[in-house]
DNA sequence: AAAGGTTAAATTGTATACAAAATTATCTAA
DNA sequence: TTAGATAATTTTGTATACAATTTAACCTTT
């Protein structure tokens, strides 16, 4: 296997600096501290910054601090975009698919902190996926470095009945009722929402 | 006011050159021929590209040529945003956006070739602006350019019934029928996709 | 002639130098 | 002191050189 690239190494290495708190919201990212920091010269740094620029992460040379509004807007593009592909996971999904879904189900009631953010993250790709229509997964993709900040804290205070909710999604793919999956797939959205908005608030 | 920039020239140029047929589908794009056409060096034609990439104009390397199954995804996504900004569109706009998109519909019926043109990019960008979600509007602009080809065929062949469909939807939301108004424009997408599609498969 | 491998050419990736622009600091006049 | 101008510094934008990689061309060998 060939090594990555220096872009991709230096895109993943400043996610990973953002996504974990090493660089916090508002901090000022300049090419040449970056690209010193990390070893590469500026070329492949502006590669990497303008990628992330692009999923939102930065914005004007610096840490995305998403606001309140922010929030709520990704949330109901998400909304319109996952409700969507709950209907069509009702409608399409495959035997495989579903059995993926349960496992994620059943992980999200056992497993570990590690397993259960990566089955929620799983869960909610699966059923992106069985929309089979690449621009919005992409669009899904292109938000989820963000959305990755806010589903840590939801993992992390234990939101109570989402995997209950989980629960109620699946068996409404399983059992084919497309209105009732968008419908669950929603209000959860809606409810992730609401606690990511609390628990931001009472924070600050 | 200040001249812009090397990246924001090639990106124009470039651009301007896919969508009016200079550059042909399927044409394989490389830095330093497009560099010296233009009179740049690579550098800025390489970010030029990237972000054309990100729109989905380029796909490695080469000018896109949207296949059928593209053009359904993109619309899907459209029917999603844009419906539920229609009826956003038909809670919130204010008095001064329902005569804008009034106007619209008045110089769809008799305005010049261009002004058509101009005027239903208007409308449809009007009533996304009145949902007021920036990643919202975000998305639908990255498609902006691929949807820009089709709007052409569109109004270049005339399609029945097109303005007709903005008036009765400019009408859903001048009345305040949010329901009404998002599945009127999820019906108005759906005809334009079917035109398309036509179009396309008619002239291979 | 076809499959495979080797060399040559084209293209992209990265580093670096310098120019342009933006930012910050410093100074001066009111 | 402070508003505004000017200089110093930082940061970004662009050009260019060279390295790495990919692609195309050309031989062999069967």
């Amino acid at each position: 296997m060939d090594k990555k690239k220096a872009v991709q190494q230096s895109y993943e290495l400043v996610r990973d600096k953002i996504l974990n708190g090493q660089l916090l919201s508002g901090e000022k990212i300049t090419e040449e501290k970056l690209a010193t920091d990390l070893g590469f010269s500026r070329t492949p740094i502006r590669d990497a910054i303008k990628r992330l620029e692009y999923e939102g992460l930065i914005i004007n040379k610096k840490v995305v601090k998403p606001t309140d509004k922010d929030l709520r807007n990704i949330f109901q593009v998400r909304m319109l975009l996952e409700g969507y592909s709950a209907r069509c996971a009702a409608t399409y999904s495959s035997a495989e698919q579903l059995a993926t879904l349960a496992e994620c189900v059943e992980i999200g009631k056992n497993g570990s902190y590690d397993e259960i953010m990566d089955a929620n993250e799983r869960f909610h790709q699966i059923i992106v996926q069985t929309s089979g229509n690449d621009k919005l997964i992409d669009t899904i993709n292109r938000m989820q470095s963000i959305i990755y900040l806010f589903r840590k804290t939801v993992v992390f205070y234990n939101r109570p009945f989402l995997i209950e909710e989980h629960e109620d999604i699946y068996n409404a793919i399983r059992d084919r009722l497309p209105e009732r999956a968008e419908e669950l797939m929603k209000q959860h959205l809606e409810k992730d929402l609401d606690f990511c908005l609390h628990l931001i608030n009472s924070q600050n």
